[in-house]
DNA sequence: CGAGTGACCCTCA
DNA sequence: TTGAGGGCCACTC
């Protein structure tokens, strides 16, 4: 039971996001985020993927449906998606008809002050 | 050149 | 010490 995302923590808030995307359809950072009611936290939700396990990581794309993993994990993406349903096109997804909708997205203002500057370390070369 | 995105990091309580 | 939370920047199109 999801309660308001409001009175969740950040990561918790993102992962209820994600739990309530239905089998056979895919979601992305952005809507994750807004989702949860952090727009701006796209990084968080790759992060809370990576963090948290219990999540069905499969089916979050990056924009436009497209695989942020790389390797073989985005082979495996991409055919545990198949095997729910989700039609690929070459390296994307049809977001326009896999793309789960969220049935409301809560506004939240968060006014605190806390992190800054986050992470400068460039990314994973593969 | 500009806009957008990210499977992370760092900083504060 | 740990937990929680938020954002900047490099890279891609």
């Amino acid at each position: 039971m999801l309660r308001a995302n409001s009175k969740l923590p950040m990561a918790q808030a993102i992962a209820a996001a994600i739990r309530r995307v239905p089998r056979g359809r895919v979601s992305t950072y952005g809507a994750i985020a807004k989702a949860a009611g952090y727009a701006r936290c796209a990084r968080q939700v790759a992060r809370v993927l990576r963090q948290v396990h219990d999540l069905p990581w499969q089916r979050i794309m990056g924009s436009g449906g497209r695989i942020s993993l790389r390797g073989e994990a985005a082979l495996e993406q991409r055919f545990l998606l198949e095997a729910e349903g989700v039609r690929f096109k070459g390296r994307r997804v049809d977001l326009g008809e896999f793309e789960h909708r969220f049935p409301k997205i809560a506004r939240k203002q968060a006014a605190s002050s806390s992190g800054r500057r986050g992470a400068k370390r460039l990314r994973p070369k593969l």
